[in-house]
DNA sequence: GTCTATATACAGATAGAC
DNA sequence: GTCTATCTGTATATAGAC
């Protein structure tokens, strides 16, 4: 009964490492409370992980990869431009509100310790930004260059999440109303970018 | 003529606290850097503003009231919808190009360093999405909840600052081609969303 | 593998001469 | 106002017993 309820130290390290990490960004985090967190001591953190440097790697890289949208299969299928369109921006809002942290922790990381970037392997993006031209040229979306109409999908999608603490602040909107706005966004958004970019009938 | 010349020891560290609490972040940043940024020692840093937090206080109050569009009196000018939406779209993205750190650190300190917050005075921006709601109303656009829309108007602006390493490394771009990138997006935002928004003539 | 105790470095902050 | 020297706390990291 114990080989599934028993969680290994590495695996508690690696769980507490991630929640401090992503939560309090790589200058901000403290092994102690890492340690804390996953209910060993410090000694435990370099027994196993050496550094924090080290240990920073394996939560970065893990993480960068989890937030690159895995669209490989939606491209080979035989749907609609719409059916892709919106099964993207479906899947990436619920990982969003899922995550809240990670976008923050990939981009702080990115412009503040990018030595950590060299940890990652290569992440060849153009596949879906090919794909993406192939619809301008059959004509099924206006001309538009892939590289800014993923900017827009992608950052309708995160700013709002990125932006909670100061858009709250601003227009004063209670934590409720916000998560309410989230949730709207997966059919405003599908519907935003299809009317920036159908192209008129007539 | 050292009168023009001569810039006070005061704002030489408000010019340097400036540079690398933007660059670093509040934790990332170093007292000591700051002094060197600032050709003093770090015993003036503490004879002028007393403590680290402090001098956050003041950067971060100041930057916050800068990321603010003052769009006030573009709206009280009788000017139509279009004009108003590419001032605001043009000014926004000149700004964020001259200070690419602005929206990193803003986000980044209301997230993981709120208490800085509370030293802003309240910033209701109410006053634009007034003004939007006004505009589906007389149905110059169509039904978009305002926050909604400045949702997307400001992420389609600032998120791409954000994500510039994040792009740059996924999609192989070179510094030059996302300068590039950037540039054509003062025209590019304000089409995209003109398409989204506008009601259909027929 | 896990712990306590400690080494080492460096951060923010202060004392006090000038 | 400006400096050097120093205090104090705390961070990462290691030594060594068990």
């Amino acid at each position: 009964m114990e080989i599934e309820e028993h969680i290994s130290t590495e695996e508690r390290i690696i769980k507490a490492a991630e929640k401090i990490f992503l939560r309090e960004g790589y200058a901000g985090a403290r092994m102690q409370e890492i340690a804390n967190e996953a209910k060993i001591n410090k000694a435990m953190l370099h027994y196993y992980f050496g550094s924090k440097k080290e240990l920073m790697e394996k939560i970065f890289s893990a993480k960068f990869k989890e937030f690159i949208p895995k669209v490989t299969e939606a491209l080979q299928s035989e749907t609609t431009f719409e059916n892709v369109l919106r099964v993207y921006i479906d899947t990436y809002i619920d990982m969003l509100m899922r995550n809240p942290y990670l976008p923050l922790f990939l981009i702080d990381t990115m412009h503040r310790n990018p030595e950590f970037l060299s940890f990652t392997q290569n992440f060849p993006g153009k596949l879906f930004a090919a794909w993406l031209q192939k619809q301008v040229d059959l004509k099924k979306i206006r001309p538009i260059k892939p590289h800014h109409l993923l900017l827009n999908m992608i950052g309708l999608c995160v700013f709002p999440i990125l932006a909670k603490p100061m858009f709250q602040k601003v227009f004063q909107i209670e934590e409720t109303d916000y998560q309410q706005i989230l949730t709207e966004r997966k059919e405003m958004v599908y519907d935003f970018v299809m009317r920036a970019i159908k192209i008129d009938d007539e």
